[in-house]
DNA sequence: GTTGACTGGTTCGATATCGAACTATATAGA
DNA sequence: TCTATATAGTTCGATATCGAACCAGTCAAC
């Protein structure tokens, strides 16, 4: 009969990494322009990566936030030139968001401002334990991604 | 002559970190107290590990957030009589914090509440992975942690 | 086609976060 | 001792987060 494992490690795991969360996302508003925050940086780094003219309430989705703190963000990132919002053609209860030159460019600019910091962070640690924990994040962040209430 | 490391793969853990910061957190907030968020349960389990009549300039530093957040965290948890703040007989300028009976019970519940929760995800992943990751995380934010700019 | 349920988005109000300015106390230097 | 500087905490104003309510457009059942 197999002893219940102790769930404190888990404890421990969220508790480092709700720090480490906290010190990057600092490290991150340091370089970005005065008015964008966090949020912004990340909504215009996943329409780079999953690509634009997607839906705002498919990336509240994503980011696993209300759609009425989606909307706020949009509006800021709209309003200071980094994406540009369009209604949806084939929905009109929708829109879509597109990425602007601006917004590009500040995600190039801003990754290239933290890449002496990161490069130092790398020296400073080991890169090869770097590696090895990160597929084990990334099976970590899914499974608790499908294990959430899908309210 | 060595190359120079790839910083993506920091970016890319840090990408991962904050998405499992924001699902755990909203897997705590669920099992809290109306009017009790993340920040609140940290200040508490914070003076439970390092010993309550601790002063708020030292936890908003611990914690990495301006003292005015501080305050109002502080404020919140003495409304709801999970925290007392007393003046500091040594120094008349600072509060000291002590912890109620009601938020060393709060402490306690709320692990309790989670446990069931934090099994079921050490089931269906791997607890010899996330043992693993426990000293990189901590060391990695050690790390983050000293070379941050001591403003 | 009309109706009723559903969905995307916004508005609104409450609370949270945070920087700047301010108050009170403490401390170091003349 | 007096004064200047530093520190702990609060207040205040701006922005952020988020749930509830609402509006407009869609879709399914009939």
């Amino acid at each position: 009969m197999k002893d219940s494992p102790d769930p404190s490690v888990l404890f421990r795991i969220f508790n480092e990494i709700a720090i480490i969360e906290q010190l990057s996302r600092a490290r991150l508003e340091e370089r970005l322009p005065p008015g964008l925050i966090a949020p912004h940086f990340a909504v215009i780094s996943h329409l780079i990566n999953r690509g634009d003219g997607a839906m705002p309430i498919d990336m509240a989705r994503a980011f696993q936030v209300p759609k009425t703190s989606m909307t706020h963000t949009l509006k800021g990132l709209e309003k200071a030139g980094y994406v540009e919002m369009r209604p949806n053609p084939d929905d009109g209860r929708s829109k879509r968001v597109w990425l602007t030159a601006k917004g590009r460019a500040l995600r190039e600019d801003t990754i290239q401002a933290m890449a002496p910091e990161m490069l130092q962070v790398i020296a400073d640690f080991d890169l090869e334990r770097l590696l090895n924990i990160l597929p084990v994040l990334t099976d970590l962040r899914m499974t608790l991604d499908a294990a959430r209430d899908p309210k």
